[in-house]
This record gives structure tokens, C-alpha cells and sequence, in this order.
DNA sequence: TGACTATATGTCGAAAATGACATATATTAT
DNA sequence: ATAATATATGTCATTTTCGACATATAGTCA
């Protein structure tokens, strides 16, 4: 960007160092919301082909029902971690996890 | 495994339920484990590559120099939400995830 | 050698994620 | 329609992960 607009831009209250910080904060952002996402609808689609409940998913978990409801709805409190964690135990390998992401 | 050989077992106090539950977790531990090491690994060529020190990266990652250590030791403090993140924010892509995982 | 920079390791209070529970809402079967 | 089963959503105390800091241990170069 030219010294002249990031001026205008300036003038306007736009702070242009932390604008770019936000965009590329909020693309890394959006890459790992999306990445989340992903996961959590492979789950839900290993956990239907194996004919389990959530219930039944959240015991081989030892976690709960409405903690494997919340990985398969994306919600913000579930970690990678645990979606990872979930989809080895369901019988996912590493190559099917690179598929995914493919 | 047979009816004898299974009795034969818990005699020795062997329980092979539990045995197998162990086995079983073990082996999903081994792969979620291994899948964070990778990510180690990978986390710290990807900043050797742009020639960032640790101090570097974590002010990238508004994160500490300690943590970055962390992360690239796989210490078992460090999720893979925040490698995963790292990655991300060193400019990796979901396709270059998928790489690491192959 | 000794200053300097980089990395490793331990600790801690704060913040985030967890399982559990209650309960609401769908979905399915009779 | 209604009972039974499955899934969604909100809350909370406990556990885990976090950034930060102190400090130890390498490496690097004068």
C-alpha cells in the first residue's frame, strides 16, 4: 500500500498496522474455526457408520453425551484435542485424519 | 483368544477386559502422541526455515519463548490447538497439515 | 577465555476446556 | 398421539493448558 492512502486511511482512525494484524489474525483464525469443523463432521459421520449413540460414543470417551453433542455441533469450548482424540478412538488413522484436511 | 487360555490368564490375575481396554487406549494414545510429535517437529523446521528465534515466533504468537521451547520439545503441556495454531500462523496450510499427517 | 544470544526447564496464578448434570427439543416407533 | 429414545443447550466445579517469569544450560563469536 502507497504511503499516500495508508495516510487518508490514517486520517480516517483506521490504525493500518493492527488492520493487517487483524485480517491475518482472523484468516489463521478462520483456518483453524475451519479445521474444527471438519473434524466434527467426520466424527459425527464415523460415529453414524459404527450405529452409535452419542451415548454410547461419549462412554468409550469416558467423557458425556453432551460434550460428544457439542464436538459434532463445532462448539467453541471443544478442543482439537478432544475432536482428534475422538476420532482415533472411533478406529480413525492418521492418513484417514490427512485425508480429511485434504 | 480362547475359553481356556483366557481362564488360564485370569488365574494369573490377568483381567482381560482391562487388559484389552489398555491395549486399545494405549495404542490411541501412541497415535495422538506421535500425531503432536510430528507437529513438533515440523513446527520447528517450518521457523528454522524463516530464521526466527523462539523469542521471535512467541511475540508472533503473542505467546512466550518458553512455551514456543515447549511446543518444539512435545511437552505434554501443549495442546495441539496451540502447535496447531503455530502452524497456521507460520503460514502452513490445511493441505501442508495433511503433508505432515502422510 | 568470557560476554552474548538462543534454547530448555520448572513454577505459578489466570484462563480455558472438561465431565457431569439438568433440562429442552427432536426423532422414531408403536 | 404418545411413549421412548436420541440429540441439543446451559451451567458449574474440577482439571488442564496458558502466558509469564526466573533461571539453567547450550551454542556463538570477540
Amino acid at each position: 500500500m502507497n504511503t499516500a492512502k495508508k495516510k487518508r486511511l490514517e486520517m480516517k482512525g483506521w490504525k493500518i498496522g493492527t488492520a493487517f494484524e487483524f485480517l491475518k489474525l482472523s484468516s489463521e483464525e478462520a483456518a483453524y474455526v475451519e479445521l474444527k469443523l471438519t473434524l466434527s463432521k467426520n466424527l459425527q459421520e464415523y460415529r453414524r457408520e459404527k450405529r452409535l449413540s452419542q451415548e454410547q460414543l461419549a462412554r468409550l470417551l469416558k467423557s458425556s453425551q453432551s460434550r460428544v453433542a457439542k464436538m459434532e455441533a463445532g462448539d467453541p469450548t471443544v478442543s482439537l484435542d478432544l475432536l482428534v482424540r475422538s476420532l482415533f478412538a472411533l478406529g480413525a488413522s492418521r492418513k484417514h485424519l490427512a485425508q480429511m484436511l485434504s
